[in-house]
DNA sequence: GTCTATAGGTGGATAGAC
DNA sequence: GTCTATCCACCTATAGAC
């Protein structure tokens, strides 16, 4: 990876194409041939530079994903560095969290929108090889993010913490996976739950709207009264609702 | 569909299998001989019987889905019965609509929680029939719920209530579908997460759990403050936040 | 309704020349 | 690094006997 004068774009532009297919097609109907011939390049090419096509899936999220890790991790640097030892507030977990990947929707230099879209897709795929990749790509972040909650939440039960995570989680890959669900399941068009027109790009408008959107929605289900327990509650609380 | 007298349970079984297999798998990964050897029929009875692959997918959902349209519209007749022109309560609303097909979950009889997964994981297919066949489905359904949140919630601009309902079923599926990625995501058990061990099927007191935890977040992500607003808010509100 | 047999096609992967 | 040619496993769907 170091001498290569023309580390031939191929490389590059067989990921592009893949990152695109994949989210149009999902990954098992998007066949090699589809991936080489949009991207004029030959069949053999992609077993040559990424060895299979399980390899290539990987490698199309490897890519940005090392990238959103340390932003995110930098982001949590930075809050806990500011707080002084101070327990976060749970809108600044949750905007270094969303608000990280949300951005990365408004740049298509980082993926834009087309990245969001398969990874939000990605997530729940049955195949083993995936979700083997990403917990080990994302344990690491959701260990930090879920301590900095607990943290912040002294009071809820850790568990629940986890619950809602997960529901945060849901929310969001399905806001961004499903952007023309919405649309059939609402009868609106995206463009009449953005506002007003825009001179930007539709994808980055809707990033940005998306965000706006998404952040209240999330924090509000976080911060939701607490539902009541059956027998022994958890150990810190007295179960009847309570606002957190 | 009336004199068979044994409308063999060859097409039962299928479809059994087929619901079991596609959530397993996938759509696309799930192969017609996979099906009808785990069915222990012919591989010709498929098409006999169904007329395509696609076809068999789309009448695995519709033998739940017709049943579970009827019980949530049946739910919110009740509940305007008994409001009696009064606008409902949002929490009876998200009772109705979501707490009706958590209860599938804990009911083997309609699918339990196979159903219930492979129902959120196909909602996101990419495949351009699945995404027609479900905006048939669902149409009137959420035409009718969207109608009744509007009214529940006057103050709050139609376009954000919109959204949310996009939210709250993002939320809802990935928590179906992804209770193994939770395990990996948390690095909990799902037996952890449920409470006490109990002595029934796990996938029902994962259902009962997931229904307890759900509802408070849903419903604090639907009432939540509004978002800020940028130039001229929307019609009916003063944009900074409220608590609607 | 059920079965066998097969048509007719596409998939991922690789060997070996250049 | 790139290309052609090819292997072969597997797919959906159907024709036609029983």
């Amino acid at each position: 990876m170091s001498d290569q004068k023309t580390t031939s774009d191929t490389r590059e532009r067989i990921l592009d194409v893949a990152e695109r297919l994949f989210m149009d097609n999902g990954y098992e109907a998007t066949s090699m041939r589809a991936i080489t011939s949009a991207a004029e390049v030959n069949l053999a090419a992609v077993n040559y530079h990424f060895g299979s096509k399980e390899a290539l899936l990987c490698e199309v999220f490897r890519r940005r994903l090392t990238w959103l890790n340390e932003q995110r991790l930098q982001a949590l640097d930075k809050l806990e560095a500011q707080a002084a030892g101070a327990p976060l507030k749970p809108s600044q977990i949750l905007e270094a969290f969303f608000g990280t990947l949300l951005r990365m929707g408004e740049d298509p230099s980082l993926g834009g929108m087309t990245f969001l879209r398969l990874l939000g897709r990605t997530l729940t795929e049955p195949a083993e090889f995936i979700r083997t990749f990403f917990a080990g790509e994302y344990a690491q972040v959701i260990d930090r993010y879920k301590r900095a909650l607990f943290r912040a939440l002294p009071d809820v039960p850790k568990a629940e913490i986890v619950w809602r995570l997960h529901f945060m989680l849901g929310a969001m890959s399905y806001a961004i996976a499903g952007t023309d669900v919405l649309q059939v399941v609402t009868g609106c068009e995206v463009g009449d739950l953005a506002g007003e027109a825009s001179c930007d790009d539709p994808d980055t408008v809707l990033a940005r709207r998306l965000a706006e959107r998404l952040m209240p929605f999330l924090l509000g289900g976080l911060r939701a009264p607490l539902p009541q327990f059956h027998e022994e509650a958890n150990k810190q609380k007295e179960p009847s609702s309570k606002t957190v």
